[in-house]
DNA sequence: CGAAATTATGCTATATTTGGTATAAAATTG
DNA sequence: CAATTTTATACCAAATATAGCATAATTTCG
């Protein structure tokens, strides 16, 4: 967002922030959902970089499609060793969790 | 181990490898563990660079000592989860969390 | 558009992870 | 050395994550 538009907002009285600051998390707490949601994003690219579906990554993995679809949105009940095995059983090396870790850092507003 | 003595080693016919050989873990079931143990480390260092006990952690993350100790030998009962929470109760950034998953390819024999 | 494929969301029984506790082993300190 | 602190290991009930399934929503493609 422009900091002008911040501004004219605030000037009316909005407050902006993001989902952390709404829902009041800690920085940690705040840090964990970001690894989770930047590794979800990992897992969606490299799946899609190898046109597979959801359904056929899941058979891979032994899981399930609903849960292959909740890893890559990173919701709350999955686990982030889930999130890892997959990426692993995608062929994704350790330098490339790394990044995605790393990048978690950049999904801050 | 060097060379010429893994070799001596072969030559009265003993075979020299690691862990995940012996087992025969999958490679991404070594990367995972790998990575465990690569946490596992990052924490007691972190945690022995505070000066702080297993148990004042335990206290400080909601946990109990044993669990801890289980973290730092990335016993196979403790999640990536798990690990990566201490760690930013620690006060560990995204980026060194990223380190010590990348070391974790450097684990190897 | 409409059919087919893909993905999202909700639910639940089962499996795994967890905190807590107990206690043994090891390290530290006096 | 003995006492104390710290860490390791084992167990269990409770909490959490999981696979599997059903089905809705969305996208793809003829």
């Amino acid at each position: 967002m422009r900091a002008d538009k911040r501004k004219e907002l605030e000037a009316t009285g909005w407050t902006v922030g993001d989902a952390s600051d709404f829902l009041g998390l800690t920085p940690e707490e705040s840090a964990y959902i970001d690894m989770k949601i930047s590794l979800g994003n990992a897992l969606r690219e490299r799946r899609k970089s190898q046109q597979i579906s959801q359904v056929a990554l899941a058979k891979r993995v032994k899981s399930s499609q609903s849960r292959i679809a909740k890893m890559e949105a990173g919701d709350p009940s999955v686990s982030i060793d889930a999130l890892i095995k997959s990426l692993l059983a995608l062929g994704a090396s350790s330098m490339e969790l790394s990044k995605a870790i790393c990048n978690a850092d950049s999904q801050v507003a």
